[in-house]
DNA sequence: AGTATGATTTCCT
DNA sequence: GGAAATCATACTA
């Protein structure tokens, strides 16, 4: 399975969603059995959405989104990891995507584990069954060991941890729905599912 | 099966 | 001061 350059990434997460289903999220540190989950569930944020992070941090002369402590990484070059904390307890998995100046993401939410569900297990002592390990953008961060103390603004175009075309994705049939959790632009479309997929987080 | 609530931190108003 | 791209547990029926 190749990595998928950054340049795959240079253009809106409308487009880079969709694209990322059935393909791979590969995690293979040293000393630790590799780790593989295929994606099922993602979710695109731009600059021009009121549920962009930072969105309300506005120049109130100009209009413009500024670069805040939180969000100046979503501005950055496509291809790296944004690592977010929510809820004082989660970290959520993004890959940033747009050319560089410009802000941009897609939010991993849930992956089928494929490989080193025997390393994921101990991460998720509340999962009671494998279905628990990963369906859901906080636990699969969780089974995969990521946090953004080593994981926040890395390339994901390269090992340890990227994402991976696989040549064996299955055809897919690909729900659009409203995203999970927001309530601004909530109206908007921009959550991708594979249809019926065990492993999706909210049945769309 | 469905609903309600607490945990806990960072950032913006 | 309060909201936030969530999850686990504890209820009710």
């Amino acid at each position: 399975m190749d990595p998928f350059p950054a340049s795959f990434y240079a253009r809106s997460a409308l487009e880079v969603a969709p694209e990322l289903l059935g393909h791979c999220v590969v995690h293979d540190p040293p000393d630790v059995p590799r780790r593989v989950g295929r994606i099922v569930e993602t979710e695109a944020y731009t600059e021009d959405d009121p549920a962009f992070h930072g969105w309300n941090a506005r120049d109130p002369e100009t209009g413009e989104l500024q670069r805040t402590s939180r969000t100046a990484d979503l501005f950055g070059p496509p291809g790296r990891s944004y690592v977010y904390l929510i809820y004082g307890m989660y970290w959520l998995l993004n890959v940033v995507t747009e050319p560089d100046g410009i802000g941009g993401g897609v939010l991993i939410r849930a992956v089928e584990p494929l490989e080193g569900l025997a390393a994921m297990r101990p991460n998720r002592p509340a999962a009671k069954r494998d279905v628990d390990l990963t369906n859901g953008p906080g636990k699969l961060t969780q089974a995969f060991g990521i946090d953004d103390e080593t994981y926040h603004n890395v390339p994901l175009t390269e090992p340890p941890l990227y994402l991976a075309r696989d040549s064996e994705a299955p055809t897919l049939s690909i729900v659009r729905s409203p995203r999970i959790g927001i309530t601004k632009g909530a109206e908007r479309p921009w959550r991708f599912s594979v249809a019926g997929h065990p492993y999706v987080s909210v049945k769309p």
